[in-house]
RNA sequence: GCGGGCGUGGUGUAGCCUGGUAUCACUUUAGCUUGCCAAGCUAAAAACUCGGGUUCAAAUCCCGGCGCCCGCACCA
């Protein structure tokens, strides 16, 4: 349990409450549920839905057009290939051996651990052999093991009729973003560095997801690719985030939180680049504006063993939640692998071009053959002679060449000698312009559905009573701090009363809100206290109400949640006031 | 997947041992009322996790499935 912030009037936060608020007053609630629900799948509803969407819109201003990454949106089901390529197919799936008399699941390759080296690299038939030669036993009760099974967390289906063609799931955005690099290097016209973003959804099919929202089978995620030249990772908006102060826990000392800022912390080598810093900087100031305090967030750096096989360095954006530190937000430094792995497998170059200011002059000396003459002395072997010939280093036979001796190269374990006539020696300078290269990749990789729990944890506040002091019915009153620009519910639109022409001039107004995009919710039902309650379990900001005065000189008030305070201002300019205040244009204290 | 616990209106519950179709509160809806923070009155809607068995009769007893929670294991 937790509670934050530490000031207010706030009771100890009663997670469970919150849970049931958010069931009932249609943020989420588990999928399937008539048919018994299955666990890892959950519905966002009504209200649920517009706050990830607004979530995710806060996340597109950071990335594209803060940072000015490209956006894409790609297929969820792959073909087996890419996840082979990717690795996915390998890492992600675990070999898992069973008890055959307790039936206990075991990772074989865990098993094997002290006994073999690197035993994650065998296959399923040697892992067989090596728990059979080293007769491995159940480590709960000593009974034999069976055969070893996959489980391979990736979800798996067919594309077209028959079976031939196997398909996964993707268990991440990203590697479709890998799979077009080539197209998106064009689009970006060929300059480096360049992000690219996606926001979709991931599939794993975990063994046993627990914790409602925090491990979903399938879920919404956010990620950001950052496409940069490895000898020169200069980029536009370097030293935005320097002066960000943060907690760190670094693996070197992973029991410390360190506070300092991403310019020292990156100068004293606790993170390993500037890029990764301002990346680390971007994740904080996102979470930060969805209304996660800064006191309620870390970065934590994984551990060698836990990183994941893609990646050379990461650091989790960790929130505190009710179930602890959580990670929310994982930005990996993925190197050039992915790009590696996809040209390796489809043969297709995935690689940048490096442009230098000045053309690199290269001296460069060489043997090269002259394949007219070797054509019909050597025939069939011509070609790989010229090739072997090429491979040498002139330096060492300078003797040879100034006296035009033959020149001995070896072609399938034979010696072979080359006359003289069939080469000759090319010096001099060479001058380059371009040099290809793979780029690098860092990764910010964000859990929509965990950062939007998270978020409405943080804003969750109970107390004894209304901000004007008014009893709730059990005891316990519920408001839900959301950002405006969060909040899935904008305003309220209440007229005081059901009568004497005050809905008639509320609904006009509600109609007027919702036209300009503002989501309101007109309520008549009840007294007005209990409209307001209604309101700020939702996490609603704004409540306009209309009253008699309203109907005699055009006034209307509004109802700031969170303290409850209210002002009264015109009904004409009532809609772009609840706009700007929105958007944080004009703060409420100032009316 | 294993072990333990649990499963009653939207929510929280009573009833289960000792079989006779369900308690209370909140919520919701409609009307009245109500001149700014869950007020009141009247009415209404709404549940036994599913399947099988025992029995005249099952929320209740028995068996099984499913789900949830906790622990173990798993968690790129």
């Amino acid at each position: 349990m937790f509670k934050l912030p530490p000031d207010d009037n706030s009771k100890e936060l009663e997670v469970g409450e919150l849970y049931s608020v958010l069931k009932r007053r249609g943020y989420f609630w588990p999928s399937f549920e008539i048919y018994g629900g299955v666990a890892g799948f959950v519905d966002l509803g009504p209200l649920g839905s517009l706050i990830r969407e607004n979530i995710e819109g806060i996340w597109k201003d950071k990335f594209l057009l803060e940072e000015g990454f490209h956006l894409v949106d790609c297929p969820s089901i792959n073909p087996e290939v890419v996840f082979a390529a990717s690795g996915h197919l390998e890492k992600f799936s675990d070999l898992l051996v069973r008890c055959s008399s307790c039936l206990l699941p075991f990772r074989a390759d865990h098993l094997l651990e002290d006994l073999i080296e690197n035993p994650d690299a065998l296959g399923k038939d040697e892992l067989a052999a090596a728990l059979k030669e080293n007769d491995i036993r159940c480590p709960e009760c000593s009974s034999e093991l069976g055969g070893p099974e996959e489980f391979n967390l990736m979800f798996s289906t067919f594309i077209g009729p028959g079976k031939e063609k196997l398909a996964y799931l993707r268990p991440e955005t990203a590697q479709s973003i890998f799979m077009d690099f080539n197209s998106l290097y064009r689009y970006n016209r060929d300059r480096m560095p360049f992000g690219v973003a996606q926001i979709g959804k991931g599939f794993r099919n975990e063994i046993s997801p627990r914790q409602g929202m925090l491990r979903l089978r399938e879920f919404h995620m956010a990620e950001g690719e950052f496409f940069f030249d490895p000898d020169d990772p200069s980029f536009k908006g370097a030293g935005r985030y320097l002066d960000l102060e943060v907690g760190l826990l670094a693996s070197s000392d992973p029991g410390s939180t360190i506070h300092t800022t991403l310019g020292k912390a990156t100068d004293e080598g606790i993170i390993g680049s500037r890029l990764l810093a301002h990346f680390l900087g971007v994740t904080h100031s996102f979470a930060t504006s969805i209304g996660i305090p800064a006191g309620g967030m870390r970065f934590r750096q994984h551990l060698p063993s836990e990183m994941a096989h893609y990646a050379r360095d990461c650091w989790d954006l960790e929130v505190i939640t009710s179930n602890g530190w959580v990670e929310m937000v994982g930005v990996a430094d993925r190197s050039a692998y992915d790009l590696n792995q996809h040209a390796k497998a489809s043969g297709v170059d995935l690689r940048a071009r490096r442009k230098f200011d000045e053309p690199i002059v290269r001296e460069i000396s060489r043997l090269q053959p002259k394949m007219k003459e070797m054509g019909p002395i050597f025939r069939g072997d011509a070609k790989a002679l010229g090739e072997a010939l090429e491979s040498l280093d002139p330096k060492n036979l300078k003797d040879h060449i100034s006296s035009r001796e033959p020149i001995t190269v070896t072609l399938r374990g034979k010696e072979v000698e080359i006359p003289s006539n069939c080469y000759e020696l090319v010096e001099g300078q060479e001058r380059i312009h371009v040099e290809p290269f793979t780029p690098n990749v860092i990764e910010p990789s964000f859990g929509i559905d965990r950062l939007m729990v998270s978020v409405l944890e943080h804003a969750y506040r109970e107390s004894d009573t209304s901000p004007k002091g008014g009893e709730s019915e059990d005891g316990t009153y519920r408001v839900l701090r959301l950002d405006p620009r969060v909040a899935p519910v904008k305003a309220g639109v209440f007229p005081l009363l059901n009568k004497d022409d005050l809905p008639e001039l509320a609904s006009p107004l509600n109609d007027r809100l919702r036209r300009r995009g503002l989501n309101t919710y007109y309520d008549v039902s009840g007294s007005i206290g209990r409209r307001y309650a209604r309101m700020d379990e939702i996490g609603t900001p704004f409540c306009i109400t209309i009253d008699h005065q309203s109907v005699e000189d055009g006034s209307a008030t509004v109802r700031e949640r969170d303290s409850g305070e209210q002002v009264r201002v015109p009904i004409e300019g009532m809609v772009d006031l609840i706009e700007d205040l929105c958007r944080g244009r004009v703060s409420f204290e100032n009316l």
